[in-house]
Order: structure tokens, then sequence, then C-alpha cells
DNA sequence: TCAAAACTTGACTATTTTAGTCGGGTATAT
DNA sequence: ATATACCCGACTAAAATAGTCAAGTTTTGA
């Protein structure tokens, strides 16, 4: 059970942000250099994150994205989300008409999984940006 | 963050056996038929479950497995290990020289994927194979 | 003004992982 | 003896992942 890349830098790169500047832009560049990410696949995950509203461009020379919000505001459930990573740890399927394993019934451990999914998103729900600066330390 | 198919059909399979018979064999050949797994994938899961002495065999016509301990006794953690899947949700090592993208302190977000991981594993740790049983209803 | 910095976007691709299958065993109850 | 059921390693097709590439557009500072 994996999180992918891409979730994992952009939760990256946004805190990368929220210590560096909260209030300038940031270009994906410096970010880049800072966290050790490719630049064309930090382009492909900001595309994200602007189109969900996380952050906000800014274009041109001395241009960058910046937060567009309070790092205190920001889940990390939200940026899951805008990287179509909604947690959904097996493929039984809730509503569908066949739903588990080709049954037509719920599957014995079908709850079971319902409540881990639950488990795992109320953890993103209840994390803030903001939480994981805390004890940085001598981060970055 | 999907939890792969094996373990998945681990924790079936002997969910399965518990609600059948947990003192005679319960061959593949019958949990495939009820649960809808391939035979020969069974096969390979429950050589794990074996090696790990979560279930034994019984060889010969009508042989099969049996549960090693009572469904009370039976963690998930257990299972999924015997399946490899340690929760490691991303890919930072702990331990490793290059530890985190390959630079050589811990990366901004390191304490926070422990923490999901810990969260997680704490799940599997604190459910037993016996809790899954709690309210089958209908099921299988 | 104009070149460079930086964002924009879709398409493409190599690699890895997953989800199985296949084939050829061995043990044992009847 | 023979059918049933476990045993085990190797193999493979398909999907997902982790990026790269090409070809832009926009804006600003010199």
């Amino acid at each position: 059970m994996k999180l992918n890349t891409k979730s994992r830098y952009a939760v990256m790169a946004l805190a990368d942000m929220a210590v560096f500047s909260t209030s300038k832009a940031v270009s994906l560049r410096d970010i880049s250099l800072r966290q050790g990410i490719s630049l064309l696949y930090l382009e492909q995950i900001f595309l994200k994150l602007k189109k969900n509203n996380i952050v906000k461009s800014i274009r041109g020379i001395n241009g960058g994205y910046i937060l567009n919000k309070s790092p205190k505001d920001i889940k990390i459930s939200e940026v899951l989300l805008a990287l179509d990573q909604k947690v959904k740890t097996i493929g039984c399927k809730k509503d569908s008409k066949k739903s588990c394993n080709g049954k037509s019934s719920k599957c014995i451990t079908h709850n079971f999984w319902d409540e881990l999914d639950l488990h795992i998103n109320s953890f993103f729900e209840s994390k803030k940006l903001s939480d994981l600066l805390k004890n940085k330390e001598t981060r970055i």
C-alpha cells in the first residue's frame, strides 16, 4: 500500500512554499532545486493544484505560485483530492449493482474496508499543511 | 493508495474459513467457489499464510486448510505481513544514508509520513479476524 | 522592444507493479 | 491405485506509475 509520488511531491512542494514564502511567488524552479523534484513533474502537479484553487499562479519573470490560503487552512485531504488521490484502499464499489468480486451482495469483508478507508481519510482530514511544519528543526 | 488484491483476498478467505469451519479443513476449492477467487491465485496466497503459521494444511482427499488460531487471536496486521504488505506509504527510507529524495537529511514531510504509517498500522494491529464477522448479516 | 523567465497543456513512453496463469510436482484418504 | 488437494517456482499480459517532451503563452526587466 503505497502513496504515489505525485501526492507526496505535492505535499512536499506546498510545505516548501509555506516555509519559504506565503506572500511572494515561489518559482517551480526553486522548489525543484530545493526539494530535488523534477521541474517538468512539478509543472504537472501544480497544474492540478491550481485547478483546485490550492495555489494561484503569477506569470512572467519573477512569477511563480502562491498559496491561496494560509497553511493552517489547507487540509492535506484537499491536496490529495486535487491529485485524484481519493483514498479507496480496495476495489469494491460501494454502490454498484455487481459490487464485490462479481457477487451480487456485499462481500464478507466489505464493511471492514470501508472502515479502513474512513480511518485513513479522517487522518488526512484532520491534518493541515501547518501541522507539517511544527517541528521542522533542520529540515530542507 | 490501494491495497492489493492478494491482501484483500487473504483476509476474505480467512474470514470465509472462520465462518464455515474453525475445526475441519476447508478446501481452497470451496473458498474459491464461495468467494469468487481464482483457485490458482488462492494457492499462491495460502502458501504464504501457511509459511507464516496463520493456517495449517492437511493434504490428500478431504484435505484443506485450518486456522491455526482462534479468529479472535488473528490480527489483520499479521495477515498483511504474511503477504509482504508492510504498510509503508511512501518511499522515504528511514535509516538509509541517502534517505529522502536523494537528499542527505530527512525531508520536510518525513515525520508526517511516518505518522501516517503509524496511524494505518495501528488500525491493522487493533483489528482481529473475529472483528470482521461481527455484523455479517446476510453476507457470503 | 525583445529576450528570458516562468507558467500551460496535451501527448508520449519506459519502467515497474500487479494480478494473475501454467506446469509439473507430492502427499494421503478411501 | 487413483482422485483430490496441497506445493512451488517460473512466467506473462495488462495496468499503473513516474516521469519526459514538444510546443506553446504571458509577463517583466533591461
